[in-house]
DNA sequence: GATTGTGAACGGATTCACAGCA
DNA sequence: TGCTGTGAATCCGTTCACAATC
């Protein structure tokens, strides 16, 4: 088993060491060492290693790290070896661009780079809107948010993306926990309240152009 | 001055500050303790008296932070007092979200709140697109990215939001670099190289969502 | 010679706990 | 009494530095 005491920070940068090692994968580098893996990061070597050891010895000593080994490794860690279901919660304007966002991203990266397929899939979006329920937009099925728990089960959705104005989250949210999903990415720019079983990452745009303006010119 | 050694981590937990006592404020709260802020946020009563003490003595043994005295404090620390002035480079599907997401905070805010008006704006957008630039969208004037240095002295631009496709990215930051903007929030999955006089905030949902599979079921 | 893996040292952020004041 | 402000203690993440190994 995984999940021993792994910090958190840790985990966050796993996915920077992922997209470190696809490039270097695209550049058909074999080995990769923990300093050049730092420097495509901005982190140090030391911190690279270290981070690396909490799931294993993938390098070795003198030559670094293989480049597809260390790939497959990270991959299987993130559990991104195969599709990962998400749902989308809110169909509006965030929600749309949300949804053109993974299709964008995925396309281009499949022509561009066939070798590192995306398993991130937006496979079904809720709302309440009754001219948007029922439909399928941008080859996203949109179901009436009475349906999630249904659906989550239907389509194996493991992480709800919260694209909901402010004023509905906290419900919304409450009806994704109720429907077993432990991972929610929050648009909504409020606290949430979640039990401790369920992880919330933020991306909260108003906290962080007000964190920005202290910086500001 | 301010600007004396402020960790990162405490100006970025101002803006929750913030809002939780705006919250307080619209709830017609006088006082507030630093336990009842803590509760609002998540974090410990210890935690917020002594981000708070950074920038002063704003509390009264006993008796705890007046609310209205708290919220002008944190706005004025955050340089939130005057209109903020953003531009915005990329007006595809998530630029074009962006800045309803921004226009729709603002609207629904100004009516239910009308004590706390958000002083964040988008007030000009860039692109290459021939078919943007010259329009307006939404109100928000679209100028082509070349004139990017001319339009933030303009519009006294101090932050940049980048949602231009990732491969773009870096060279955009360059020129909003250039352009002498030292605040940019970033959405292009990729790591930017800036010099460190610029702070990059980055909105990198792939990012988000990688680790988020990691906890994921 | 190069680079990993890791114990030890370091540093910074959080929490504790209490003196001081309303 | 209630709650702030703060030095001291603690915790935790990062960096150092080097033995082990290819």
């Amino acid at each position: 088993m995984r999940k021993e005491k792994i910090p958190d920070v840790v985990v966050r940068r796993l996915p920077l060491y992922l997209r470190a090692v696809e490039d270097f994968d695209r550049r058909e580098h074999v080995v990769v060492s923990s300093q050049e893996l730092g420097d495509f990061t901005g982190l140090t070597s030391a911190q690279v290693r270290k981070d690396l050891t909490f799931f294993g010895e993938f390098g070795k000593q003198g030559i670094g790290y293989d480049v597809k080994f260390l790939r497959m490794q990270l991959r299987e860690i993130l559990r991104l070896t195969t599709d990962v279901h998400i749902g989308l919660a809110g169909l509006g304007n965030l929600g749309k661009a949300l949804v053109h966002y993974r299709v964008d991203a995925n396309s281009r990266q499949r022509a561009r780079f066939p070798v590192s397929p995306d398993r991130l899939r937006i496979s079904a979006a809720f709302d309440v809107d009754p001219a948007k329920v029922g439909t399928v937009y941008a080859g996203v099925p949109v179901f009436h948010i009475d349906q999630l728990t249904e659906k989550v089960q239907e389509y194996g959705l493991r992480i709800m993306v919260n694209a909901v104005p402010a004023e509905y989250a906290q419900e919304v949210v409450d009806r994704v926990v109720a429907s077993g999903i432990k991972s929610i990415l929050n648009f909504a720019p409020v606290t949430l309240t979640v039990p401790d079983t369920v992880r919330v990452h933020s991306a909260d745009l108003t906290l962080e152009l007000q964190s920005l303006a202290y910086y500001a010119e």
